[in-house]
DNA sequence: CTTGCATTTAACCGACTGGTTATTTAACTT
DNA sequence: AAGTTAAATAACCAGTCGGTTAAATGCAAG
């Protein structure tokens, strides 16, 4: 799925999480956004455009502003992806244990008999 | 958290989403991975390897091959980053919904009163 | 010890990334 | 209309990415 791509991918970045995280506090214009990074106005635009693409954002216009706000709908494809995998992953490891366990108690059982 | 870094990079790539799909049916040689796709071996040696290096799977040798197994504990990190963020998000999203409903409230009972 | 198989490494390619500075666009202010 | 502010775009650069083919490695079996 290409959402999947977008979105992991703009996740990959610590700058763009970290935006991300700011942006859970509350909408916020590029410059604000920008502030706390020592890169320039228009690597935040960038980054900001990544997010947007992937979904995770969405800018609206405020006068001479952009106002940046969180789409959350996004991140619930992406979690959705890993906690079904997880799930699948886990159950896979919970069988191969039990396996394991059950050889080994036969393997009691015949040492013992 | 570099280790985001590359789990996020890693899942960001369907061939390396259909590995880990792959995988979690169960153990695989290298070629067994690359059966079902259409790009050369070395294509997929170098997915293995970002996969491993985001600690996604591990490699270990057998014969003159390498079985290939998931790695669980690393896909939590990132479930766990994502699923916090999702929780402050909507958490932010819930108190503007709370909100808007109470200015729309206090218009409506200025409106009858 | 040579042959064969499974996989990795090397060298290369075009496309994309994250960054820069300089320029342009858009909207408010005077 | 001219100036100011906020942000985006353009043009460029070095580095990484995903792919290729060809060569090297590691191991098992004759």
């Amino acid at each position: 799925m290409q959402q999947l791509d977008h979105t992991f991918a703009a996740l990959a970045d610590p700058t763009r999480r970290a935006i991300l995280a700011r942006l859970a506090l509350g909408e916020a214009t590029v410059g604000e956004l920008a502030e706390p990074f020592e890169v320039s106005l228009p690597a935040i635009s960038k980054h900001l455009k990544v997010l947007e693409t992937a979904d995770l954002i969405i800018r609206e216009k405020r006068a001479q502003q952009r106002v940046c706000k969180l789409k959350p709908e996004a991140l619930k494809t992406a979690s959705d992806w890993i906690e079904q995998n997880r799930r699948m992953w886990e159950e896979r490891f919970d069988r191969l244990d039990a396996y394991l366990r059950e050889l080994q108690s036969r393997e009691t059982d015949n040492g013992n008999g």
